[in-house]
DNA sequence: CAGTACGATGGTAGCGCTAACACTTGATGG
DNA sequence: CCATCAAGTGTTAGCGCTACCATCGTACTG
């Protein structure tokens, strides 16, 4: 019956007396309404794919966080997917979320296998790249520029005092990006050769310590940044095995400013981004653009800022 | 073409030369088959649910980590919601997704609203309950006893000569059942009058720190057992900023043994559990049941672990 | 060589819903 | 008093698959 479609989906197009009939049938008849053949009449699934690199890493799941919270308040649902930083994997999710029919798509950061791109425009459903920013997005893109915000980063270490610098970070695409930032920054300041560790992705603050003593067997050091703020917490820690006193021996700077940033002894001077927002812009675009409306950005530039704290 | 979806999704009852026929055709029009459709027809829609307080946290994203794993090898996809400790947003989640077919459910915890236990038996699909255990699961349940987990916690620090214990953590109900455990096996050593301190979830560091400083005011405190590992690295660093020595003046143990309760200075003493793995089991258990296999156990204790370090 | 079995392939119906349109009713206005 | 209209409700077709059964050819058995 076309009277029970409407009820659940359109409630306002019917009389309140044939509504209150039907809700009073549906809950008698214990009717569990079925969405899935819904989708398929109406080709639309009021599903939303997100494929993030981990999110074992609290750094995306702010970001799923804050999608989910846009996409739940009407009424969509977030069919997720790890690539656990394998393109392939991500070209493989694209595939199989295009196959259900989802509404939109998510995905982090703008490096993607071949194929990808042209298969995601040919499906004709609105796409956010997130995490990072492309003059050429597949569709829309949320973010900052890794770039520079590696560069501030460098910058914002010189302008107090500190040359002997390193940078501690993952292998991934928006990690290397901000290692070329902050090296660009350095050099820019006449500082060059800034030593790199990259570590495997999950990084944790043991990577980090690791990291760092490896670097400090190799260079004198006076300042380092971490590419995610749990790196930088191992670095802290490590300094404090080794009794380096911060900064005033060794200078940490962290990234994204998690949580722990504002709570570690002493606290982390952190480049902060803002990830849940990252969510639920894309989601905000997304369900625009599902709604119809053509008229959206394609390209939001949420940046990021340099919070001074105690540790360098 | 009924061949198309047998190339699809039984390939191997294809004959070599038709399948590959099919496989080019597939290729040459850029097919993309419709799941959707699939699973009207088939009444499977290879997607479980999975229901968590928060993923921000990251003890529930190393489950879903698990669970999204295991499901990815069956070709199953993840559908993820939160609850934000709500049990009345659990049940419309729950509802959401029984309307969405979905093919098996993941649950947190063993306390859920009113009606969901019957509308989910009544779904006749599989579910999991995790991180508790509990005799009368809604179907199966892996997880480990909180209260067994707090009540070991007391042992270990009364056998370490801690008398004077407090506790802090999360109000949601498998931490209050840490504390009830908790404060049952100090009531078993003759020490009563454990203190608490409840925060709000999410908790971070910071929360941790604050807590302590709340029950330092208050009472004289030689150890504290916080709710998460993120509590316990905020009540160190507020350790470290008093000039308080731990664990010779103050003890901390810390739970779920995230990786920073390894690499935190002085390195943290913390029930493990084994939060991946209880993705995986329910995964597994799930798809077990879906295939047909009523074999399998209603009840998996994953149990715990106190791993001592150097705090505690 | 007929009878049987089995593997490979195809035809048809229908999964449960919604888009599109048709219809009914009562109100409005010239 | 009837044309016009809008609000409310119903009818029909079909979304793109898969379950089920039918058919066909080939190989094997006695």
């Amino acid at each position: 019956m076309i009277t029970v479609s409407r009820a659940l989906n359109t409630p306002d197009k019917l009389a309140p007396a044939t509504l209150a009939r039907v809700r009073a049938a549906i809950e008698r008849l214990r009717y569990v309404p079925n969405l899935t053949a819904g989708s398929l009449a109406s080709n639309r699934s009021r599903i939303v794919a997100a494929i993030v690199p981990t999110i074992a890493n609290s750094i995306f799941s702010d970001t799923i966080d804050g999608l989910a919270q846009t996409l739940a308040q009407h009424r969509y649902q977030l069919l997720l997917g790890q690539t656990h930083y394998r393109l392939d994997e991500e070209a493989a999710l694209v595939d199989a979320f295009l196959g259900r029919r989802v509404d939109g798509m998510v995905l982090t950061g703008i490096a993607h296998a071949r194929g990808v791109r042209s298969r995601l425009q040919r499906a004709g459903i609105p796409v956010v790249e997130t995490w990072d920013l492309t003059a050429r997005p597949i569709d829309m893109v949320v973010g900052f520029s890794n770039r520079a915000a590696g560069e501030a980063a460098a910058r914002y270490l010189i302008a107090r005092g500190y040359r002997s610098l390193a940078y501690v970070g993952g292998t991934d695409d928006r990690s290397m990006a901000r290692l070329t930032g902050f090296r660009e920054g350095a050099a820019v300041c006449c500082v060059r050769d800034v030593a790199a560790a990259l570590v495997p992705a999950p990084s944790s603050p043991s990577d980090g310590a690791a990291a760092l003593a490896g670097l400090l067997a190799q260079h004198p050091l006076r300042a380092v940044f971490c590419s995610n703020d749990m790196l930088a917490a191992g670095a802290l820690f490590e300094c404090a095995r080794r009794h380096i006193s911060v900064p005033s021996q060794m200078a940490v700077m962290g990234f994204a400013d998690l949580p722990i940033a504002a709570g570690i002894e002493p606290a982390l001077t952190s480049v902060a981004v803002r990830a849940k927002e990252m969510g639920q812009r894309a989601g905000e675009l997304l369900l625009q653009r599902i709604a119809g409306d053509t008229s959206a950005q394609r390209r939001v530039d949420l940046g990021f800022a340099v919070i001074e704290r105690a540790s360098a």
